[in-house]
DNA sequence: AGTAGAAATGTGACCGGTCACAATGGCGCT
DNA sequence: AGCGCCATTGTGACCGGTCACATTTCTACT
């Protein structure tokens, strides 16, 4: 086994003559230092290929530069099984490095509990052990209150991914209701004029708010809002294939759906083929999420597509802010994309 | 700000009458500690809520509690800007934790560049960092010897996934060539004896292997091995488009095509629609990889199911038990799974 | 020139664990 | 009782940075 530690503070210091603490004021950008001792300085870190140490500079200094990434273990481990695709927490990893980088942070991910107590024990035990600059909440973490509870009492930022009430954290989000409305105006735009709804669960913020831009959009294009064209889903495929078949097999059926998730609209899309129908020449189809799945299906499904990745990014950014003194706290939204692909294209013939 | 470290071992330490080190003791599962001083110190540690701080574990002691998990930038950058689904790292973050947490040990994930020069910089630099207790290399990092001879000289254990050949590293992979017999043993019970092999690229280790299998099931099975019905694919769409068509177009047609990946699959897919065929009806199609798409496309197609998880899970298992003194290099083969799904469905009427 | 005050640099302690080694205790044996 | 030996426990140094504060050097102004 080689050499265990490499180039130290030390070895900097005493090739250019300096102290330790002038070097590690080079180090942080620190105030006081001429700048030609700071050049100098830097040509010795770059020649001897000298990298300050994350463990040390954590123990007397009040910086650990990692940031932590909380996701949910039942969600993740139930994803896995069940094979379903889910490119979250690549979208994480990608957006967070991006900032992270720019920074000298690192990203450590872990996987908690949804039972609320269990979470937070393991939180606590995750925080004590690596003591983390910042931590971010993905659902349905975000919302646990014990979390950012103990996060506050330890005195480490937090970012909360799809909450918008900021307060004294960094809140990251999207337009969920805006969402709503494009996907109903996308819709409109394309001629259609009998767009059903298939919502999720009303205990989550995020599907009343879209459900919410849906109507908002309605009543901006004139059109009627139907009670019977919203759907009672709850995510799942089989709660959602009822659902749509109930729709689709009668007369009177909608030209248009839009799902609230993915996994609902995959449900729609057997569903039509169920019934004999093609999509998008007799029914348009639109989803929120899309996750991967949505973007390769036939036909590939036009969706709004989540912004993980700038979400994930901005919730660092502020995480990395905060731990630098900064106020970051507040509310961040990114702006989503509507993606358009084959499920909403131009070939359906109303008039 | 609240107090930015809780309980430390002093703290245990005074609290049963003992010194710091006899604590330290029962933490790392030293000998020679009294049963009931052991008992006496644990309930301590609980009652008092003492976690041990990885960050000053890591100073004085040669443990970082710290598993760095390497991932392509471009690829993963790539992935993103094109929206195609990729869970790659839910995978490894789901298969790694089982086993980290087992043993207390964090995942730290980290993209770096393709270019083998900078991939050594930067791993250098992150090395240099967080001096993890060992590195996961992921293709292509795992074939880059730069990465491997830069962790051998640092004494930091290292562990490649995708690759077979064991030496001094823990390798963890699958069995190709078992994979390509596999797939094809299963189109020939369905009764298919023309099947062709839309391939990858024979610079990759694992194409070759899988069509070996391929070859290898074919001569088991009696059948003709025919060199018209091999594939040049890339990995892409559009090659596999080009290949696919020539073979459904004309009457002499396969009934059954394997896709070295996914992408070409989805290129079969849509060819086969544009000709006017059917799955599982006319064509039964397979691919290896099994990435998000294939499983919720019309049809869905059976796939091989990489073992992600469970290679991820044994790469930390071994640069765990490396950190701790033993020899755990050799070759791991993690078995891959076959799911069926609707794309080679009995439905196929042959005869 | 003298001196105040800011700028630049240096010093020792310290963070919270583990290491190497020293010291103590307990037991069986002669 | 005296001894050896192993099991158990304790002590001081140390890892590689940063903190608080002390010291020196420079600049400006009376």
């Amino acid at each position: 086994m080689a050499s265990k530690q490499g180039v130290t503070i030390r070895d900097v210091a005493r090739d250019v003559g300096m102290s330790r603490q002038t070097v590690s004021r080079v180090l942080n950008n620190g105030p006081n230092v001429k700048p030609s001792v700071r050049d100098k300085v830097n040509e010795a870190i770059e020649r001897l290929g000298y990298v300050p140490n994350i463990s040390a500079r954590r123990m007397r200094g009040s910086r650990s530069y990692l940031i932590l990434a909380i996701n949910d273990r039942q969600r993740t481990f139930e994803n896995w099984r069940a094979g379903r695709g889910n490119d979250w927490v690549d979208q994480m990893l990608f957006g967070g490095m991006t900032e992270c980088e720019k920074h000298g942070y690192h990203m450590v991910f872990e996987l908690i509990d949804t039972d609320p107590t269990k979470a937070q024990e393991q939180l606590f035990k995750v925080i004590s052990e690596l003591r983390p600059d910042g931590v971010i909440l993905t659902p349905p973490h975000s919302d646990n209150s014990r979390l950012t509870d103990l996060l506050k009492d330890q005195g480490i930022a937090c970012a909360r991914v799809g909450r918008r009430e900021g307060g004294e954290f960094v809140d990251v989000c999207m337009d969920e209701c805006g969402a709503g409305q494009r996907v109903t105006h996308h819709l409109v735009e394309r001629g259609h004029s009998r767009i059903a709804y298939l919502a999720g669960s009303p205990d989550y913020g995020t599907s009343v708010m879209r459900l919410d831009g849906y109507r908002a959009a309605l009543s901006e294009c004139g059109l009627e809002f139907r009670k019977d064209w919203i759907g009672k889903g709850d995510f799942q495929f089989d709660t959602a294939s009822v659902v749509a078949h109930n729709w689709l097999y009668g007369a009177d059926r909608p030209t248009a759906i839009i799902a609230d998730n993915d996994q609902m609209a995959f449900a729609v899309l057997h569903t039509v083929e169920r019934v004999g129908l093609r999509i998008p020449e007799d029914l348009a189809l639109i989803s929120f999420e899309d996750t991967p799945g949505v973007r390769l299906c036939v036909p590939p499904m036009t969706a709004i597509r989540q912004p993980t990745a700038a979400m994930i990014s901005r919730a660092c950014e502020g995480l990395i802010a905060a731990s630098s003194g900064e106020d970051a706290s507040g509310v961040f939204e990114a702006p989503f994309e509507l993606i358009e692909r084959t499920s909403t294209a131009p070939s359906f013939s109303h008039s």
